[in-house]
DNA sequence: CGTATTTTGTACCGATCAGTACATTCTGTA
DNA sequence: TACAGAATGTACTGATCGGTACAAAATACG
């Protein structure tokens, strides 16, 4: 982000919740602007992204969005957050649980096919941010780090999930094998992105769900 | 990039080769100013880094940039001309033949030990630039795009090889695992800037190798 | 109603952005 | 030495950057 801040982002703490009281109109407008800025920050990288812009598609004011926000990095923040908290939730539907390899395997597939939705022009919503952080922003670093952090507990809970059930096989490391998963998903992403075709991550993510069935009870034994 | 360009980014051939003759002075120039950007675009991205800062890094002026550049948008597709020309090189290089599994594992570690050089806070270089951009950027799209081919193109060399040598079995489909070892590079480097921890990306690396050496002639046998 | 607090609009700040203009200095060659 | 072309230094443009100041309007609540 090039941090050329006068004083607010010089703070250190990771500030969801704002510094000010509001009504329900307020937090409307709070929305409007994480909204907006997620899917631009998306589109176009955080640098890429003046907040004039999010400013005007949100239809709100410098004045709003100081209110709401200490400084650009604290909505960065608030973006990683809601995206962590979209994606932990979809992990943890008690409608669709991912507690199978077969749903693991949609479970990336979908990820997949929102990327190509996006006529696969952009890649990991979090990834992106997490590509373009800089040496000095400690706070969205610390934010993006919490994110894949949850994310990858989600990833290993299902594989225990997996062990638990008798689907894996429970010498399977499954904290390892959820890094593997996230460094799939994250490097499929980056392919489909840069090839601007998600074939790529096809071979790649098929190839990976090949492997973790290698782990199952019922297949041929072999350590990890 | 957020293109805020007048004339110049408009074109649209990829163009290393500059407008201008020069000596070995300029090129010298030339040089640094690359070098430079490389080194800022991997740090901080390309939307971080401004041209004063790269000008101001390689001790030239606006006047040296432009003779050599048409655009930033130029510049940076020749650092990714130069990555591209450096990583193709180390994996053909005859002193150190990337034709085996063993060596494949060398050289995704050697990379990963590049990264834990930079205190793990940057990520690919191509990767970084990739994730960075935005819709309308096409010529530095075109020579991200170029460069995954080439890199994609010598991974399947060097699984090839391994075919022929005997080393991975004829049925293996070294297109489509070329894809899953380009995904797990991508996807370790951008764990391993986003929790600032190598060890992530150690274990996502593990498992690719251990997948591959199943596709091993002497292993038991399977499908891809 | 009246008053306190939110919410909003707008104008502004200095810094930096990519890119241009143009004059000066250097360098290779004749 | 003279001259052409290459290399460089410096000052500038208008737009945009993140962030601030402050007053007007909307809303809640007694």
């Amino acid at each position: 982000m090039s941090t050329r801040s006068t004083r607010a982002a010089r703070s250190s703490s990771r500030q969801t919740t704002p510094h000010a009281p509001r009504q329900s109109k307020g937090e409307a407008t709070r929305q409007r602007l994480l909204t907006v800025a997620a899917d631009l920050f998306h589109a176009k990288g955080v640098d890429g992204t003046g907040l004039d812009e999010i400013l005007r598609q949100a239809g709100a004011g410098k004045s709003q969005f100081y209110r709401h926000f200490p400084s650009k990095e604290a909505l960065v923040c608030a973006v990683l957050a809601q995206w962590e908290a979209n994606l932990s939730q979809s992990m943890t539907a008690p409608e669709r649980p991912l507690d199978s390899l077969d749903a693991l395997e949609a479970w990336l597939y979908e990820i997949l096919e929102a990327l190509e939705a996006d006529h696969c022009l952009r890649g990991c919503p979090i990834g992106t941010i997490a590509a373009g952080l800089d040496d000095v922003e400690e706070d969205a670093r610390g934010a993006v780090r919490h994110c894949f952090g949850v994310l990858e507990a989600r990833l290993r809970e299902a594989l225990a999930a997996m062990q638990e059930s008798g689907e894996l096989r429970a010498e399977a490391d499954v904290a390892s094998l959820a890094h593997l998963v996230l460094a799939a998903q994250q490097g499929s992403a980056m392919l489909t992105k840069a090839y601007g075709d998600s074939q790529p991550a096809r071979h790649a993510l098929a190839h990976t769900l090949n492997y973790l069935r290698s782990f199952s009870s019922s297949c041929h034994p072999e350590g990890n």
